[in-house]
Formats: structure tokens, sequence, C-alpha cells
DNA sequence: TATATTTTTATTGTATACAATCAAATTGAG
DNA sequence: CTCAATTTGATTGTATACAATAAAAATATA
């Protein structure tokens, strides 16, 4: 694995914890490599925003609640765009995909026992697919790479942990609703089952968010 | 000026055209510094998707016809959305700040001769500050993350080459239209005039890509 | 003691040397 | 002559040394 996805991953599992200050020296000693791959891998990460420049250095992005709203605002306006274009221009084999991802998700999903963190990062790659699939037949490229930029946010992968069993399958459920409509080129339909979907994730993360703020790991390694 | 403002400047203004190949040496030659500064700019201008990578080395992003209908999709999905957030959220002092990015948007095309290249980068300037103010006013700061980097496409700069004195002021009345919309609250007054305004930019942007492909500079540097 | 000034230290910015890798040219075998 | 193997050359990837800069600490001055 190279430096940035090292990095990358760390700052969304929350091993480098929001506010945490990372020097290229430190990231260095850390991956045992030179500073030069190090550097790279900040400049990408910053152009990201997943990190924010200091004086000297750079810190892990916190993200507010406000920041949560705004970007659950344009992940619902696009995604919900990308789920219309998807009825629209869906062919057979977008629709065998889409029913694949949607497989190995509910399996998953079934395979969970709460606290397991290796099945939350499988849940969490899973349903991924079943939305990359998605833009995927939409059939508009440049989509995914503003999507991709959306979602990645270290708070949208933790709050995974707070989801009970009953969630993750309303959120199943709500693919399988998307899936339909996008199956019966309904567009309008998929767009709002989209929305809501995206909204009900948003929910769920401003709801636990005080949870996680709070949560030991979190503060221990942040002070 | 820095690498990276120096090679996106010169890749937006079609000084390095798209196709051409880029090394981390020529450039360095170019910019008589070392390699690098050049291969942190080069990183962050693949992670904008202004140059795609090759086996060896890099070369500028050549914008296919379908990649700009998808684009200007996005942007006036997104730019939409901001008008209608800004309608809904503006102040007072958004609105003088409109106003007067307005005003000087009008300045710079009563000032423009046909083939003025300095006065096409000051519409150009001009044109943004207004769209940048609306985005202000809509209250949602990742949106400007996401448009900046729709917006930010080569041929939508040398497109400016095109437009008449006329259809440059058609879009200074689109400009008004929003404004006045955005002014009164009209949410989706804002967004439709919004979105026929970034419609019509794609339209000129279309008619006038085969002409832009056929250009005498354009054609000797690729090659 | 409080504040301004200097010195020290930590950290990033840049240049450069060398290693690794990939593409093209060259050579050799059938 | 054609195709595979080898060599050569160009280019990127990485490490490292040193320069520039900003923050922190120490010192001096009121």
């Amino acid at each position: 694995m190279n430096a940035y996805n090292f990095i990358k991953d760390s700052i969304i599992q929350g091993k480098y914890q929001p506010g945490m200050r990372l020097t290229e020296e430190y990231l260095a000693q850390e991956l045992k490599i030179s500073r030069t791959p190090i550097r790279e891998a900040i400049k990408q990460l910053k152009t990201e925003g997943l990190i924010i420049p200091l004086k000297k250095g750079v810190s892990v992005r916190d993200f507010t609640k406000e920041d949560i709203r705004q970007i659950y605002d344009l992940r619902t306006l696009l995604e919900g765009y990308s789920a219309a274009q998807a009825a629209a221009s869906r062919t057979e084999e977008d629709l065998i995909k889409l029913t694949e991802a949607n497989l190995l998700y509910e399996e998953a999903i079934n395979q969970y026992v709460e606290g397991d963190f290796d099945q939350i990062v499988k849940i969490v790659e899973m349903n991924q697919l079943f939305h990359d699939a998605i833009i995927n037949a939409s059939k508009n490229q440049h989509i995914h790479f503003h999507i991709s930029r959306v979602v990645v946010v270290p708070i949208v992968f933790r709050s995974f942990y707070w989801y009970s069993k009953e969630k993750l399958k309303r959120s199943l459920d709500y693919h399988k609703i998307i899936l339909q409509a996008i199956e019966s080129q309904d567009t309008e339909r998929a767009r709002i089952a989209m929305h809501e979907h995206i909204y009900q994730g948003r929910d769920q993360v401003l709801t636990h968010l005080e949870d996680l703020k709070n949560d030991v790991s979190y503060k221990e390694e942040t002070k």
C-alpha cells in the first residue's frame, strides 16, 4: 500500500483523529520511507480536503455538524441526479451489476455481528459498490469524480458503528426500491428514493455525532 | 507565480494544448526550477483532472464533446442549486457584493473589443466573481470546492474568444435576472434562470468546439 | 514584571544524486 | 524477413542534504 492510501485509510478509519497534527517527518517514520512520497500524499489529501494546512504542517480535518449537513445536501443532489440518469440510461448489463452488488451488500449485512470492525469495512465497501454501479449506469463519468470526494468523509465510515442490524436492513430495502425504479426506468421514483436514502444516512450520522465525539478512543488520541 | 499556477494557467489559456505530453524535466527547464516542485504541481493537477497520466509522464487532458455535455449537466445542477440556496439565504451584504460583481462584469464587457486577450481574461475573472458571490450567498462552503473543479476547464476559457459582444450582453442580462430573483428570494426563479444561463454557455461552447479544434495555433503545437 | 529582541529549534521547501522502470532501438535466432 | 530477447536511453520514484522559514525559547530592556 502506498503512502497516500495508508494515510487516507488511517484518517477515514479514525486512526488519525480529527484535529491531529501530522508532520512529514512523523509520517515518514511511521511508514518507514523518506519524506518525498509523504509530501506527495499530503498534497493530494490537501487538494481533496481531507486535511487542512496549518502555518507549519497539516492537521486532520474536523467536520462540524454544519459541514455534515452541507455535504449531505450536496450528496443528495448528486446521487439523486445520478439515480435519475441511471433510470433513464441503464442497460441490461447495468441491471445485472446492480443486482449483484446489492446481493453482496445483503450478504455482508447478514453476516454482521455488532462491533465487528472488519465486517463494517466490508459493509461500507459493498454499499459503495452499489452506489458506484448506479453512477456507472448513469453514464456520466464526471459525476463519479465529485461523488467520491463528497462521500469519503471519516465520520461517514465511523457512523456505521452505530447502525443497528435493523437500520442496515432498512438501508438495504432502499437499495431495492432504487434498483426497482431504475429497472422500470422510473427516473423520478429513482431520484426521490435516493434522496430519502441519503437523508436517512445523514440523520444517522447527525444523531450519533455527539456519541462519536465523546468516544473514548477519539478523545484520548487527540489531546 | 508558483509551478502549480503557472502550469494550470498555461493549460487553461491554451499554451499547453490538449494531448500535449508534459515531462517533469521539460517543465523544470521551462520554469527554471528543479523537478521537486514540478512533481507536486503535477500531482495536484492530476487530482483535479486537468492532466491525465500516461505510462510515462502525463498529457494535457483533451475534453470531448461528450465530456463537455456531462460537465455542463453537472455544473447546471450544482449552480442551479447554489442559486436557489442563495435566494433562500442571502443577506443584505450578499446583495451588495452580487451587485458590485455584476457591475464589474458589465464594465469589462463594455470595454471589450474583439480579440483582446487581456480583456477576455478580465471578463472571465469578473464572470467568475459573480458566480462565486452566488455560491458565497448560498452559505454552503463545500459546493464551492466542487463547482470550481467543474468550471475550470480550458475549453470554457477559450470559448470566450467566440463570444460576440451581443452574446456577452445576453449573458449579462441573465446575471441581472438571477440577481433579481435572489433579491426577491424567489428560489425557483433563481434556479431556472441559472439553468438557462449555464446551458446557453454550454451551447456556445459546443457550437464552436469544432472551430476551436481547427484553430491554427491549436494544431501546430500538438503535432 | 511585561514586552520587545535575539537566538535557537523544528519543520517545510528545494535541489540533486541515484535507483527503478518503462519504451524504443538493436540484435539475434528461426 | 519476422518475431523474440537484449540492450540502451529516457523518465519517473525515492532518499537525502542543505536552504529558507516560521514557531518557540531565551535574553535583554523598560
